[in-house]
DNA sequence: GTTACGAGTGTAATCGATTACAATTTGCTG
DNA sequence: CAGCAAATTGTAATCGATTACACTCGTAAC
């Protein structure tokens, strides 16, 4: 391995000039530096990223936090991570959590032990174990679409839920419909909170009912959308208006709608969360809200170095923009004759 | 920050107890031990990561470069590194290149600069720069699903490319289509080489010609998809069976082909390759060749492992199964009466 | 001509660990 | 009980950088 004292003694140096010729170029003459340079070249010279870490106490590394790789969603918000910390010069280390309480402690320690200097959850689970809780008090620490839960308040960036809900709600009854359906993910995140909370609160206002057996389901996935759609089918007054709280279920639903004979938006309408890249290409494309996710990574990685330089933050929230989009998975309802 | 030498002083003992204790706790007695444990918990004490790399020379992390994070079959491979990393107690780096070469050099010289000590590449280019290239020749290095072209052989997990396009070909042959269309993805890759040559082995054996007008399209998305269908519906002799060289391009020619009037499969056959989640959710479900993707990403992930350890091989190539999936997009050919 | 200053460079301390080597203690053998 | 080996611990060198401080030298100011 090639290291600073071959390059000091190869150009004639001092490993300090190297050292400053590489970091701080202004300090040494250019007569030097040319020289320190060529010796660089020469011996393909690369610092030590661990040695200067060490000395520096800064690993320029931040740990994102999954709960699951496969969701197209979020791999877009991480694509914009990746962009924007690539930028500032930081690297990115994947922890995919499985939602797994112990992976996420493990991942989290990462940065107690100067591995990572910032943390992105992209859950909204608060990531330290029981006794880091302490040490991690002053862990830069920021989340996306979720809010941490727990004691310190962290920032974060979201979307707003609740008037995306009531967007899609609105659209909804816009278009005539009374008896609605929720296929919900996990019900213990924010997500699941504000979303209904905004289609429950457009609904009270039109004084239509959306009692308790109609939102069914508790996972982010396909296999939610299908089991969620035999179980509202099977009412007596099953919903002509179907609200699946993530694009992934409203998949799974439109599969198992079409395979029991309905069609959509004629007989029943779909609609989604998130607008994932097939949700355009479905059939019917799906009426769904649209996240700047890319959006969303970048301002994350703002926010967290911010953190971690120190400086003082605008506001603690960022709320980004949604967009509803009506496409061709939701229409009029059904005359009820 | 709490260090070592703090932990030693509240523990009463050296520096290098603590780290005995803690590395390879067989060295000293339970009674010391003991105390040092207790030390380390009043403290909160967690090893630095980096100074630990600097003295023994490895990182313990790897990167993977990865062109595109979006697409869910790299995420489930990734999904594959991350957990087989994760239980050898290395971490991951994440390096989106966006095909770009500069990305690619600047990620790779991750490894020169010892911030990680092996490289995963998932698309098929040598990823160091040409002054890079002397330095990189001992960097242990695998590709996933694709082979790195270039001077130096590297190891390289991949599916049997070659039997999966036979395998479609054999499939759609045996249901009586002899006009054949084929929508592919970037043409400099070796799957592109393989699956095609698989296929046109098929076709070869049977007399059936493919000419080049039939072999459209050059990047793995959903609008190459779109676009080769349209560029193909455009003939007068239309295909009657599409080969689509992976999911994501068949979701886009699923969607323009219905668009455009024609019935899946009664006018058209349509298959995709990789098995991505939305393909069994389609409308028709799409016929398709499974990777073993989690499965790939796992052993990738041990063959770099060995390498890192200088251990020998025992083959440089893992070719892994593959599965034909039959399902509702592809069927007999139309009587051409 | 002396002093002061600043630019450029070198010397050596330092970051937080690991580990070779030395020192000490313990245990066992005859 | 002497003598030697093994077990346990401490001392200090080391990994590969950065940087405070000291030094040299040339130039400007008075």
């Amino acid at each position: 391995m090639t290291n600073i004292k071959k390059v000091s003694e190869l150009a004639g140096v001092s490993t300090a000039t190297v050292s400053r010729t590489l970091k701080n170029p202004d300090l040494v003459t250019e007569h030097t530096r040319e020289k320190v340079m060529k010796a660089v070249k020469a011996a393909g010279y690369r610092p030590n990223w661990m040695a200067t870490s060490v000395k520096t106490g800064k690993s320029n590394s931040l740990v994102v936090l999954v709960p699951n790789l496969v969701n197209p969603f979020f791999m877009r918000i991480i694509e914009g991570i990746e962009q924007a910390a690539q930028e500032q010069g930081y690297s990115v280390l994947l922890g995919d959590t499985q939602g797994k309480a112990e992976r996420e402690h493990e991942y989290a320690g990462m940065v107690l032990s100067n591995r990572a200097d910032g943390l992105i959850q992209l859950d909204h689970t608060f990531p330290f174990s029981e006794q880091d809780t302490a040490l991690a008090q002053n862990v830069p620490m920021v989340s996306v679409c979720e809010r941490i839960e727990g004691s310190r308040k962290y920032p974060y960036v979201e979307l707003d839920n609740y008037a995306a809900g009531r967007a899609l709600a609105h659209h909804l009854v816009a278009y005539g419909h009374t008896q609605f359906g929720v296929i919900a993910g996990q019900r213990a995140s924010q997500i699941y909170t504000d979303r209904l909370a905004g289609i429950r609160s457009v609904l009270a206002e039109e004084g239509i009912p959306l009692s308790d057996e109609y939102v069914v389901g508790d996972h982010y996935s396909i296999e939610t959308g299908i089991e969620g759609v035999q179980q509202l089918l099977a009412y007596d007054q099953p919903p002509t208006a179907l609200l699946c709280l993530n694009d992934d279920i409203a998949i799974g639903a439109v599969f198992e709608l079409k395979k029991q004979g309905l069609r959509i938006p004629t007989d029943i309408s779909v609609t989604g969360f998130d607008n994932v890249r097939v949700s355009a290409y479905l059939d019917p494309p799906l009426t769904t809200v649209d996240q700047p996710a890319y959006e969303m990574g970048k301002r994350a990685v703002e926010v967290l170095i911010r953190q971690i330089r120190r400086e003082p933050l605008h506001r603690s929230r960022e709320i980004m923009p949604f967009q509803l989009l009506e496409r061709q998975s939701s229409g009029p309802a059904p005359s009820s004759l």
